[in-house]
DNA sequence: GCCAAGTTTTAACGGTCGTTCAACTTTCGC
DNA sequence: GCGAAAGTTGAACGACCGTTAAAACTTGGC
């Protein structure tokens, strides 16, 4: 039942089309920006057609998120997995656009139910990883887990990270740059400890 | 010129109860939700009134930052002068109900210049406070300056106690409560090498 | 008590929004 | 080529928005 026929070619090519372009909306003038006509406009067809695609604009928004979120549980794998763990994941932490993006789906998730639980869901899926690698990382880093928990290493990581970029990108004058530069220098120094220690 | 008599005694009172009410909606209903008219409904009044108080809704959010951002500024330079200073900066900076109406500000000035400009003026001047104050604390707690510059200690501790707070107060499952735990003890263990430091 | 200034309301403007519906066009499978 | 499904549009709905203008009211000082 429900012989539905397989859509065209061409639709899954529009439904990226239209998330690009809600991505676009989004780090250009905010969540609130983002309507089925503005959406509609930025690819040039029209407001309903939106709706055909993504019912409502919550389905949207969730669609970006999941998209992304996607890529980043991948990227955030492939970043633990890497010879040098913690400067993969610090440079990940550090990209501008995907914190930007995530800037706003963290506010507009915060009074939108549907996006709320998928953040939440996201959020808790790459701490879970974070957390497992650094069980077995801490020690390689010469770092007393009693004093420096998973939790807390992880939650420092990007919570700096994502401050210093926030901070960055506004262009907030508050030693953002120096911040990061020096975490730089500081988890050179632990790959450095990690390196010597397991490799001479 | 222009000799404006005074107004009545009661219109103070009704701009705080104004921001009082922008304040509970921004928290409730998100930023997005702040209109001239949900205010005025808030407060019992019509929605033309919000404008003889704050003649544009950009008035009202800089209004809202600016009354906010007086007591952080004060309360901040009390922590930090503090005898237990950095006890007093992070329970200064894990107020949930601060950083909930901060998400909100921050959010909403990425997309509003004049809003944009007061957010970029207080981060600016709590970093310095905090900056300054830790150019002679890092010592006391035996940190190396070179290691753990102020710009790095500064921003570790805002950005950390963000994120953990959203997590806790959006109720993401990332282990914060765990991350608070630990920087608390953290901070117990640094707060007692400086006292017996210097009182010992 | 009166009147000028401060305060408040009513009414209205042009605009945007999410969404629905029916009609229309295009494409695919046969 | 034809029929049916996929895709697309135009029109419209009720709702909310920021803001302005003018009229109504309230209050304080004289």
């Amino acid at each position: 039942m429900a012989e539905r026929r397989r859509p065209r070619a061409a639709t899954e090519e529009k439904r990226t089309r239209l998330l690009d372009a809600t991505e676009e909306i989004m780090l250009r003038d905010g969540y609130a920006a983002v309507s089925s006509r503005s959406v509609a406009a930025a690819v040039g067809i029209q407001a309903p057609l939106v709706h055909y695609y993504f019912p409502t604009i919550d389905d949207l928004f969730v669609a970006v998120l999941q998209r992304r979120s996607g890529r980043v549980v991948d990227r955030m794998a492939d970043a633990l997995a890497s010879p040098e763990p913690l400067q993969a994941w610090w440079d990940l932490a550090s990209d501008p656009r995907g914190t930007a993006l995530f800037v706003e789906l963290m506010a507009a998730a915060n009074h939108r139910p549907a996006l709320k639980a998928e953040v939440g869901e996201v959020a808790r899926q790459v701490r879970a990883m974070q957390m497992d690698r650094l069980k077995t990382l801490l020690d390689e880093y010469g770092l007393d887990p009693d004093l420096y928990p998973p939790a807390l290493v992880a939650a420092t990581i990007q919570g700096l990270a994502f401050g210093v970029v926030q901070d960055q990108a506004a262009g907030y004058d508050t030693a953002a740059d120096e911040a990061a530069a020096a975490m730089s220098r500081l988890i050179a120094h632990l790959e450095d400890a990690r390196s010597v220690e397991g490799g001479a």
